[in-house]
DNA sequence: GTCGCTTCTGCGACAATTCGCAGGTGCGAG
DNA sequence: CTCGCACCTGCGAATTGTCGCAGAAGCGAC
């Protein structure tokens, strides 16, 4: 995939990250603007996947400044981290917000509607003034089908 | 902490847990049996004070052990696990649900009732047939005073 | 009580993530 | 344009968490 990154594509630019981090009172560094163009929206990153295709453009960029600017853009509200349970935690940019259902039994992943999710957001709003930034959620439990099976083996029926 | 630790003193006693395991087809090991027992209701562990914890009476226990034992009583709804963003996940018996708010900013955390969580999870069931287990959730976002700042900061108000 | 199968455990290696420090650099002040 | 401070970065080391394997141990069968 060395084609034309071509221009200004993207949802975010590089203008308006600079501006973000201005506004934060953080500084504007080569490593910020290509680390956020490294991340596209749909796809899943581990942090060793970022730093795998940020690598051929800073020369020299260690791991532990991934670390750091994905948390950074993370509390800027740009990138979610979500552990989806394999030990490696998964950065996305924030685009669209969604959320997934893992089977603990099966590994299965269902995707999750932020439909589901709003009311809670306005409880916690309502109840404790408490602004959540949910933007995406991994909920651990059992699918339809292990549920099911479960609840069989918890009856005594063993097989 | 050295005094008698006395008899059943325990919300979970070694029969229960033993009973819990054999259901599920698993071992009953002096390694589960003394690490339940390092678990307290109320108290957060991190994996490594829990390794502290029990290496006195289990000469030779490793790592590994008490990692592979959280994430069974994990899976078997025995304790929680939580990230409370410090970098190290913290776990802690089930006995009454309870879940935190997290403030990204000023590192504040609430304590939010589980009657706030029921209702999401009713959703999921109903949307999906999914049972979600959501015994000990960690929200994250801002409090109400940094929720504040941040709008009077974005408003221009830079100072 | 003994045997044997299967599951657990300890061990060591490895991968993922965090931390402290010294030097480099952005950016506002003058 | 230059100066200087504070923030960032690269580096290395320490932590935290995962994995595969060989031997030990639990538990049902006999």
């Amino acid at each position: 995939m060395s084609g034309p990154t071509a221009g200004t594509g993207g949802a975010a630019s590089r203008e308006e990250l600079a501006a973000r981090l201005r506004g934060a009172g953080q500084r504007v560094t080569a490593q910020r603007l290509v680390m956020l163009e490294a991340l596209r929206p749909g796809e899943h990153l581990s942090a060793d996947e970022v730093f795998a295709r940020v690598e051929p453009q800073l020369p020299g960029v260690c791991r532990s400044t991934v670390y750091r600017t994905l948390e950074l853009f993370r509390d800027l509200g740009l990138v979610s981290e979500t552990d989806l349970g394999g030990g490696v935690r998964q950065f996305e940019p924030i685009d669209g917000r969604h959320h997934h259902l893992v089977c603990r039994a099966c590994g299965d992943q269902l995707a999750l509607d932020d439909i589901v999710i709003e009311p809670l957001r306005q409880a916690i709003r309502q109840r404790h003034g408490f602004v959540a930034e949910i933007d995406h959620l991994a909920v651990f439990g059992l699918c339809v089908y292990c549920a099911e099976e479960a609840r069989a083996v918890a009856a005594g029926d063993d097989r």
